[in-house]
DNA sequence: ACCCCGATCGTA
DNA sequence: ACGATCGGGGTT
């Protein structure tokens, strides 16, 4: 399997949320099944971090998708995200949980803390490089559907998705 | 320059 | 229920 074309990306953000479930995500020679994701879409939604505009942290999110989003978040833990949709159209998944083969990483800091992902991966594009990618897998998994959590504005969109 | 707060997590 | 820990972004 190889992996996933800026296209799979460059499309509304719930669908690829809920695609990303069960495929491969590889990083630097490790690889782990996608369980969660969250969506976080454009400038209306209050609790994406573009509702404030263009700003140095935000930039990636503004760009062309399938670009890799990474931010600090409570001053110790790194959040990694896939930017979706259109340039200039800011969006983007949130990777909440992915199982390896020895660990099941169970939450955004978590996860980036297990495979070492930090804020200089922040802006790789994940569709050009060979050690940073996702890929097809043949796992179709069933998924829930969810309120996001660990944010106190727009809790009423469903925009999380768990599978096994 | 200053202040508030956050897409979290481990411990209690 | 709470503290750790610090950069981003808004305000003065």
């Amino acid at each position: 399997m190889q992996k996933l074309p800026r296209s799979f990306f460059n499309r509304p953000t719930l669908t690829v949320a809920q695609k990303l479930l069960g495929k491969n995500l590889v990083f630097n020679g490790q690889s782990g099944i996608i369980t969660e994701t969250e969506a976080y879409i454009g400038e209306n939604d209050p609790a994406c971090h573009a509702a404030r505009g263009l700003t140095p942290r935000t930039k990636v999110m503004f760009g062309p998708a399938g670009h890799a989003y990474v931010y600090l978040i409570y001053g110790m833990y790194f959040c990694l995200n896939f930017v979706t949709e259109r340039k200039g159209f800011p969006a983007a998944v949130l990777i909440r949980g992915v199982r390896t083969n020895d660990k099941y990483l169970d939450g955004p800091g978590k996860l980036c803390k297990g495979l070492g992902i930090t804020k200089t991966h922040n802006g790789i594009d994940i569709c050009g490089s060979e050690d940073f990618f996702v890929r097809d897998s043949n796992y179709r998994p069933r998924f829930e559907v969810a309120p996001r959590i660990g944010i106190k504005v727009g809790v009423d969109k469903m925009w999380r998705f768990l599978s096994e």
